[in-house]
DNA sequence: CTGATACTTAAGTAAACGATTAAGTGTACA
DNA sequence: TGTACACTTAATCGTTTACTTAAGTATCAG
């Protein structure tokens, strides 16, 4: 269950055009405009990227009068980060259980 | 240039097999035929999505007599943590300044 | 030497991606 | 009213992805 929503967010993560839109959106609100002008493609492919980011959560936006306005959403960011974190912590933990272990055989492996 | 590091490690960690590889190997080192066992697919498709997590860094290997034994490496997966942290940081230090711009003008937004 | 094991390589395919151009819709404003 | 603006939709196109099967190579065990 979670795992698609972590297949969409790091699916949507992995192009640098819609990382640089989240950067932007980071420093707060951005129209659809606002978050074409600096990329170098036409304004449909800035909206598909922009789908990706809404469907993964990432960006949330809503239209009034006739500019869309889009904001970041930190939630689904976070989830990505918590499964990052969690991978390397068991990382960490396995290097310490093999520390513990290697002080009780100072010469070698034990197997 | 990060920049594409950054694109190869978000894509490598978009895919439910690649995670599920990544999992596995923080639990500590496996061969090939360990990482394929518990995915529902062929030993070459497994191959093909090693060939992606070494592309990225996530993962390297070494073959010793006829298995390939794979190991984690966590650096790329800092690299990702740290990207998303800025992001959410930055997001966090706007809703900061927001505040106390508010709290200058209690009665609505001054533009 | 023979056979089983552990990949490895190659070739092919259906679907998804990332972009384009062209044309359309709905607001805002003079 | 009419024109510019801010998207929006649709159709298309070449590339990349994520598999597959089939066949090949290189150990290791007896």
């Amino acid at each position: 269950m979670a795992v698609a929503a972590l297949d969409l967010t790091f699916h949507a993560l992995a192009d640098p055009a819609r990382r640089a839109m989240i950067e932007r959106l980071s420093r707060g609100p951005a129209s659809v405009s606002e978050l074409a002008q600096p990329l170098a493609m036409s304004l449909p492919a800035v909206v598909q990227h922009l789908a990706v980011l809404e469907a993964s959560g990432l960006v949330a936006s809503q239209k009034v009068g006739r500019v869309r306005t889009c904001r970041m959403d930190p939630a689904a960011l976070s989830l990505a980060e918590q499964w990052i974190d969690q991978r390397r912590r068991e990382w960490e933990r396995r290097l310490c259980r093999l520390g513990e272990h290697l002080k009780q055989f100072p010469d070698g492996e034990p197997t």
